[in-house]
DNA sequence: AGCACGCCGACT
DNA sequence: GTCGGCGTGCTC
């Protein structure tokens, strides 16, 4: 009797073997049931054993009658499980996330006229006849015609209606490449036609699709899909966004240029939404899929492009559960479909940069068009020269040119990536700080709520009165500033003028962000105080000065990218000041001016920007000049954590090219409880990492009391 | 991931 | 004397 090995969506070490039943044909890439232990378990036939005997093996269960997993899906499956070094039962767990997917699933019944002429015809009758004339379901039918459920009945008795059965989920529209076509320049015409050539051949071919903001890189991401959607009647297009929360504006453009909308494929679609996607992509029905990372995972039956958006954005890394990066996984994936990947962004990450001056990634260059903002003027403000008065955070210099804008009747922002009042609690008698019960870290003062608040975990608690550890009274004080402090500040400068913050505190809603927007674009607000939460994408017509009030927060740390962020951040917050018509400043206040990123902010010179972080990382032999992961530990005691760090300290081994620095308490030492040490581990691009990390876990034995978790290109350092 | 087995504390 | 806590190990 033959076998089967089956991959579950477990983290098992390995596929387990079945023995095939009588009457069962299975081919690998089956969707089946199998028994593990007492219980049934979905599994995926990921091998066939013709000549194994097989006798001492329990049969599978059941096979699914769907679409089974495609080659490229299942080589995909065992690269990223090696890669990540997880088990690949774990990368399995992300592709059958939609269990309800499989089976039939749930059934309308719909009436449906036959075309024979009931015996004794009515205007009631002739009226649901009519309306049946396509299928309907019995009780909207009867709605519909304006009659009693029993006409329907009778109707059908008689056999002038007949029930048909049909899925709920019904497929998705088809796209139409050929509607509202939108004229093009002739770079984008250009861009997008190289695109289609690649498509047309076939094969992967990934490019990397650099264009600034306002240079139109969704007009090329169209014109893309209508290629793919021409170049083959079946092939598939997946489209990776990084915030889909932001990204409506992006779905109703493919609506319109297509004429169908888009699948989806976020958490917020719900699981019966989730399961008709997952349903219609394994099916090859939905031609284009628009989703989170996760969509990554999606059983697409023939995928012939993917576009990620926003490539160099860092919530493309996941860091709970599963630790992947999904433009690096996209990029694999792609390798295995043999399809065209484009990496699109106005700031394309280092990695991607550096894979593309290596010829691995051919690149596409967008330039701005004609008329649309560029960069402001930008100049720094040092600290040490133009301070602010003591307790204060606003330059002089930076509250001049706020004079001279609200004067024109133009409007301001402030960016400082902080929320609430201040970012310390400090007792000035005994120097004791509010610290968060489950990270340790500083609790932040949020004023309006008079709470402390922990920004990792959402404890607060009231500010009390005195002291906790020395009782002092009135020793409690402020240090540091956050929006909240500066919209303070700026009270007392400008009493007269309409002052907002736009933070994830007062933006709490789609609703108070909807208004938040449109009051400053209005002009309704004079001055804007706002975190990160601003740099994305809003464009104020009124909005001429910038003000960053702190550049060097992030520009410390042992994090390799912490650099290219904050240049970035800072980039994009300086780019919401000023329009073609209007020319915008961006004043930013610092204590390092000499600082690299922060000169190439001023000189508007980019390529100056990544030259210099390029020359500084591969002389580090950081990422992507040398390869980086972590290895996690935690435990719910500090002996717990730190046995288990000796552990994995005393299991290490030298190896080429490889150097291992740890174990550390990460910044944030305790997680609810948890304790955490972690390893840093260092290594040439030639060396596998992975084996490396694969060898070095398997060669310790922690208790199952101690979670152990390898992050391979970890983005975060917290 | 579930689920059972197993060895130590407070209950009818 | 049991019921049940969750630490350890196994599932083809």
């Amino acid at each position: 009797m033959p076998a089967v090995s089956i991959l579950l969506p477990l983290p098992l070490p390995e596929a387990f073997d079945y023995v095939v039943p009588q009457g069962m044909a299975l081919n690998v890439g089956d969707i089946v049931e199998a028994p593990l232990g007492k219980q049934t378990r979905v599994g995926v036939v990921w091998a066939v054993k013709p000549n194994s005997d097989g006798s001492n093996l329990k049969p599978v269960i059941s096979k699914f009658e769907t679409a089974p997993l495609s080659k490229p899906l299942r080589d995909f499956v065992d690269f990223a499980a090696r890669y990540l070094v997880v088990p690949p039962g774990q990368i399995l767990a992300m592709i059958l996330r939609s269990r309800e997917a499989l089976g039939d699933g749930p059934i309308e019944r719909l009436a449906l006229a036959t075309g024979i002429v009931p015996d004794k015809p009515n205007a009631a009758r002739d009226r649901v006849l009519a309306l049946a004339a396509t299928p309907i379901a019995r009780a909207q039918l009867a709605k519909d015609a304006g009659v009693g459920s029993a006409v329907v009945s009778g109707l059908l008795k008689s056999g002038a209606l007949r029930e048909i059965e049909q899925p709920v989920d019904t497929p998705f529209q088809l796209p139409d490449p050929e509607r509202l076509k939108r004229p093009l320049s002739d770079i984008q015409s250009a861009a997008a036609a190289t695109i289609g050539d690649a498509l047309q051949k076939g094969g992967y071919t990934p490019f990397l699709l650099d264009g600034v903001t306002g240079s139109g890189k969704t007009e090329v991401y169209l014109e893309a899909v209508a290629s793919a959607l021409k170049a083959s009647p079946d092939g598939q297009i997946l489209v990776l966004l990084p915030e889909i929360a932001l990204s409506q504006a992006i779905v109703a453009r493919f609506e319109d240029r297509f004429g169908a909308p888009p699948a989806q494929w976020h958490y917020e679609i719900g699981q019966a939404a989730k399961r008709r996607t997952w349903r219609e992509v394994s099916h090859g029905r939905a031609r284009i899929v628009i989703g989170a990372r996760s969509a990554l995972f999606l059983p697409f039956a023939k995928l012939s492009l993917i576009i990620v958006d926003e490539e160099h954005d860092g919530s493309f890394k996941q860091d709970d559960g599963l630790r992947y990066h999904a433009r690096d996984m996209a990029v694999a994936r792609a390798k295995f479909e043999g399809a065209t990947i484009v990496l699109g962004s106005a700031t394309p990450s280092l990695e991607s940069r550096i894979n593309a001056d290596a010829g691995r990634y051919q690149t596409l260059i967008l330039p701005a068009r004609y008329g649309v903002a560029l960069l402001p003027k930008i100049d720094l403000i040092d600290l040490k020269y133009h301070p602010p008065e003591r307790e204060k955070w606003i330059s002089p210099v930076l509250v001049d040119a706020m004079v001279d804008t609200l004067a024109q009747k133009e409007q301001v922002l402030l960016f400082l990536n902080r929320r609430g009042f201040a970012p310390v609690v400090l007792c000035r008698k005994c120097g004791h700080r509010m610290k968060s019960p489950d990270t340790q870290s500083w609790l932040v003062e949020h004023k309006y709520s008079n709470r402390l608040v922990c920004h990792l975990t959402g404890f607060s608690m009231r500010k009390p009165d005195i002291c906790p550890t020395c009782g002092a009274p009135d020793g409690l004080v402020s240090v540091g500033p956050g929006v909240e402090r500066i919209a303070a500040e700026v009270a007392e400068l400008f009493p007269e003028a309409r002052t907002e913050i736009f933070s994830s505190d007062t933006a709490h809603s789609p609703t108070a962000l909807r208004n938040l927007i449109s009051r400053m674009e209005r002009g309704e607000t004079d001055i804007l105080i706002g975190t990160q939460i601003v740099a994305k994408g809003h464009n104020f017509p009124g909005l001429t000065l910038v003000g960053v009030i702190d550049a060097d927060l992030g520009l410390s740390g042992g994090d390799p990218r912490a650099g290219e962020r904050t240049y970035q951040m800072l980039s994009q917050v300086a780019g919401r000041a000023g329009r073609a018509e209007r020319p915008g400043r961006a004043l930013i206040q610092t204590h390092y001016p000499d600082n690299e990123a922060l000169q190439a902010l001023v000189s508007g010179d980019r390529d100056a920007f990544i030259e210099a972080e390029s020359q500084g990382r591969a002389a580090m032999g950081a990422p992507p000049f040398g390869r980086m992961a972590a290895l996690h530990l935690m435990a719910q005691t500090d002996d717990g954590v730190d046995g288990a760090a000796k552990l994995a300290s005393d299991a290490l081994f030298a190896a080429q090219g490889v150097e291992v620095w740890g174990p550390a308490p990460p910044p944030i030492a305790m997680v609810r409880g948890w304790r955490r040490r972690r390893f840093i581990v260092q290594a040439d691009r030639s060396v596998d990492l992975s084996a490396f990390m694969a060898a070095w876990r398997a060669s310790f034995r922690v208790p199952a009391s101690v979670r152990v978790t390898i992050d391979i290109e970890p983005y975060s350092f917290l």
